[in-house]
DNA sequence: GAGTGGTCTAGACCACTGT
DNA sequence: CAGTGGTCTAGACCACTCC
């Protein structure tokens, strides 16, 4: 660190300790000096040391556990969602019978992931549409919506992949009473399957993508810091008949997820 | 705020000014109590009144300025970016003639934006592909490359939309003079047409998202607080013959933009 | 000059984690 | 138990803005 800086000391210390990571002299997973040693190396209060980790928590690259000490974060392996080729892909699949398509050895879903290793969590609730999701859908606030939540993991790591929240016309689906079935899930073959079996055929999904931080909730289920960013995405689903018979907003973490999108342009003449 | 409560007080504390704002009482563009005037009301030392706010600004609510006071964000106009429709409207208009062009009153660039009232500065350098980029072109390291920066603004609002760092081949470019002076941006077509000047055809674009929280520099630039989220693309303009043309990557405010992508599926027979 | 937020100190007690 | 990070206090001085 030089002498002779006009910016603030945490910046400075923050700063220090961001290259000496970035570096590689503070590997992954290993712990840095305590708050009372840092505020001794570096002649600082321990108000101002805490003051250089919490900005370097919100550049994502340490995080601190209560009673043990502060770690330098680990990048995590991140997970690419090929969207365009994914879409298409699983309509391919999703007239196949059921032999056929358990033997891609996928487990296909909503998320758009085809890990061997995938598990997840599913919870479904009947719910009325409030005034946004009616106007998405084209029909009256409070009808009813099949709203399913799914917790995405790899059997590997604990800390999931994605929140989903996908909401479907009630009347619709209650054409299929295997489809409102929680239990049921995974659903082999996904969910453009499970459209298939009500007679549904889809022709556009629009994707719709922000980041913003993470809700307190959403930093505690993803394991996630609050300084790590998410992706919210804003799936909706359009039938050949043009209408929208899907929504789903998808909460991945920032830190690990990279969403890729294929634009296949016309050729001139 | 109500009595009796485990967590921490400078949590409930912004959670009950969060509450304020959420529910207009606190209305976009108005003035906070001091930190001062806060720790009186709620009878907090100074320090876990600034711990509150800053949770604030975590959340993007709020904003300070020194010598002056700390005021409610205003929810800044959000930015659509239909990316899919873009490029190939972009890629239509490249072999038109300058008028043609220039009669869609928009000025078309990188950014995929089309609004009327767009500004921008542009720098231009050259530069040695590193690993990364050299792996991106497939060519050897230390090719020489065309980088351009971009600082795009509405002419409405000071702070930038997007910051664009683009890179194109040097050898290929080298061929029309005029797409290495920077004096000539903005370009009227966009980059398709610069390309097609060389006789390039684009036929792939892809799209890679990710989402972390702004390098300090960034979200100085953006004029974003440490705490909103950044939109990092990652696009890779292919050529007709397979050859990676140009490269670049696009960071957006994650508060005021949406990424809009389109996958057109095919019909069943 | 008065008031604001930005930085910093030197303490304190707590909850939690290891041994 | 000792050591860690989490919370909190009651001060201080500074840079900045507005009047």
């Amino acid at each position: 660190m030089t002498e002779r800086d006009w910016r603030p000391r945490y910046i400075q210390v923050a700063e220090d300790l961001r290259d000496q990571i970035l570096r590689g002299e503070l590997p992954p997973g290993s712990a840095m000096l305590s708050e009372t040693d840092l505020s001794e190396r570096y002649d600082l209060s321990r108000t101002s040391v805490r003051n250089a980790i919490k900005q370097l928590k919100d550049w994502g690259l340490v995080r601190s556990k209560q009673g043990q000490g502060t770690y330098v974060r680990a990048p995590r392996q991140r997970v690419e969602r090929r969207h365009t080729e994914r879409y298409q892909w699983e309509k391919d699949r999703a007239r196949l019978g059921e032999p056929e398509r358990g033997e891609t050895g996928a487990t296909e879903f909503d998320t758009g992931l085809d890990l061997p290793d995938l598990e997840f969590r599913a919870k479904y609730t009947i719910v009325e549409a409030d005034d946004n999701l009616a106007g998405i859908f084209g029909v009256p606030a409070g009808t009813a919506l099949l709203k399913r939540e799914y917790w995405t993991s790899t059997r590997s790591e604990d800390s999931p992949l994605s929140l989903v929240r996908s909401y479907l016309l009630r009347d619709i689906v209650a054409a299929n009473p295997d489809l409102m079935d929680e239990a049921k899930e995974p659903w082999p073959g996904g969910t453009q399957n499970q459209l298939y079996t009500l007679g549904i055929e889809l022709e556009t999904i629009v994707d719709r993508l922000t980041a913003r931080p993470p809700l307190p909730e959403e930093a505690d289920v993803l394991d996630i810091e609050v300084g790590v960013s998410v992706l919210v995405l804003h799936k909706t689903s359009i039938d050949t008949q043009g209408r929208v018979v899907e929504f789903s907003e998808v909460i991945l973490p920032g830190d690990r997820t990279e969403i890729v999108h294929v634009t296949t342009l016309e050729r001139w003449a």
